[in-house]
RNA sequence: GUGAUUGUAGCUCAGUUGGUAGAGCCCCGGAUUGUGAUUCCGGUUGUCGUGGGUUCAAGUCCCAUCAGUCACCCCA
């Protein structure tokens, strides 16, 4: 044997027995969207690195160390796409939806991000996305938040995860907040520890965040971002917060929330649960008004979340609410001899077109009865149908039924069909 | 990028102060040549993550490296 080649660190595979839960989740997330009324997006795993650094912010983490990006054989810069608002509204701008237009729109699919893999983290991750542009008013906002707490309804994640919530005000506000931060923190610099010395100008809204008590009371005293808040947001907010109360979504304010890109203001909102480790956010989002401009297009609003699937899916997984494993098969037809197999594989096609939806599994690679009947036996069927000699030769069939105490019995070759629609619907 | 921890059969794992690599599951064959799942008998599992070093001798000790896991950082 030569040497085997490994997948590519924090990528993974799914495998057979994942895909049920990955599929499971997606018809969920699939309905749910659509009783809103939002429509489905594909667009390419690879955009111009430019995008992203426009979108996100030359200074934030993703963009400066953890994007894929390389030269193709032109010389221009790509990016296999860290997330997917930017992406969204690249195609809505190149298209011509958002001009003038309302859309909600939909995506899901992998994203990439070069970090160090642990739980609910990977290099190569699944998001669903969300995006409504458009509608500047916060009943859109609330839409959005009431329809991802829908979906841990139909979930049955409700009890696990709590929405927090916040207001980053307009861009000016947070910019004015900004200022008056850093300078309060400047002031107080000497009780900065390392992490928010390095934080106090990438990043300075993220000081407030610290958990080292040393600087508990020096960071309760620092301006308050909602004093910030500009007329406008402070009412958006209020009005959001209105409406979630009453559609009978509960939530906290985190005056600390911020989202870690560039383009959000007003509305920000996460789904945060304590059963997943270190990784707690499901599902986040918030408004982004000045996105679309920013990247060429008509001022236009818009809000939208992602949630990440491997950190849905884990979580489902852990308060076990997945559906068990569906068995390989409903009917397992099996054939001894060269004429029986090939009757076998006429009743197999026709069993399947008169039989839709019942996952019919005819044996093959030949062998004695028993070792196909071991084969039926791993295949989970319910039913196994036998054509042997005898059974060719008078035109029969014989059904047995492997999980339960029924007797064995033979029948018309030609009355299957109709006798396995009868019981298999019983 | 930083730290901790773990790498032995397809899977789950054992392997004593360094002395010829093991078990269960799975898979295959037989008991039973037309009947699985139960039982009994037999059989195949292997670059001990990889590369160096110490030693008469390394799965075991040392170094490096890769990978898994968890946490930091960051984020979905």
């Amino acid at each position: 044997m030569s040497k085997q080649i490994q997948a590519i660190r924090g990528m993974n595979d799914c495998l057979p027995q994942d895909t049920p839960a990955w599929q499971y989740v997606e018809q969920i997330l699939r309905k749910t969207v659509a009783a809103y009324g939002y429509n489905e997006i594909r667009f390419p795993i690879v955009e111009m690195t430019e995008l992203f650094k426009r979108s996100l912010g030359e200074v934030t983490d993703v963009v400066e160390k953890e994007m894929y990006t390389f030269s193709d054989r032109n010389g221009d810069s790509l990016t296999l796409r860290p997330e997917g608002t930017a992406c969204c509204v690249r195609a809505g701008n190149e298209h011509g939806l958002l001009y003038n237009q309302e859309q909600r729109l939909w995506y899901m699919g992998p994203m990439f991000r070069h970090e160090r893999p642990q739980k609910g983290r990977y290099r190569q991750f699944h998001q669903f996305g969300l995006e409504s542009f458009g509608i500047a008013t916060p009943d859109i906002d609330a839409e959005v938040i009431i329809l991802t707490a829908r979906l841990w309804k139909t979930l049955g994640l409700t009890p696990y995860v709590k929405l927090e919530l916040n207001s980053l005000g307009s861009n000016d506000a947070r910019a004015e907040y900004r200022n008056a931060l850093v300078a309060y923190l400047e002031q107080h610099k000497a009780l900065l520890d390392e992490d928010s010395q390095r934080r106090l100008y990438s990043n300075p809204l993220r000081v407030l965040d610290s958990k080292n008590p040393a600087m508990a009371d020096m960071l309760a005293a620092a301006p308050k971002l909602a004093d910030y808040l500009d007329q406008d947001s402070a009412s958006h907010f209020a009005q959001l917060q209105q409406r979630l109360t009453a559609a009978g979504v509960e939530f906290t304010i985190n005056p600390r929330l911020v989202r870690g890109l560039d383009y959000y203001n007003k509305t920000v909102f996460e789904w945060v649960t304590t059963e997943l480790g270190a990784q707690g956010t499901v599902c986040a989002g918030g408004r982004y008004d000045g996105l679309v401009e920013q990247l060429g297009g008509k001022a236009t609003p818009a809000v939208g979340f992602a949630l990440g699937m491997e950190r849905l899916i884990l979580l489902l997984q852990s308060l076990q609410l997945l559906p068990v494993l569906p068995a390989d098969a409903d009917i397992y037809l099996m054939a001894t001899g060269d004429a029986a197999e090939l009757a076998a594989l006429s009743v197999a096609e026709k069993l399947r077109s008169e039989l839709t939806g019942k996952r019919i599994v005819l044996h093959c690679g030949g062998g004695n009865l028993k070792k196909q009947f071991k084969k039926a036996d791993k295949s989970g069927a319910a039913i196994a149908l036998i054509i042997g000699e005898d059974e060719l030769a008078r035109g029969e069939i014989t059904l047995k039924w492997l999980r339960e105490d029924k007797p064995q019995q033979t029948i018309q070759r030609d009355a299957v069909a109709s006798l396995l629609a009868q019981v298999l619907t019983e």
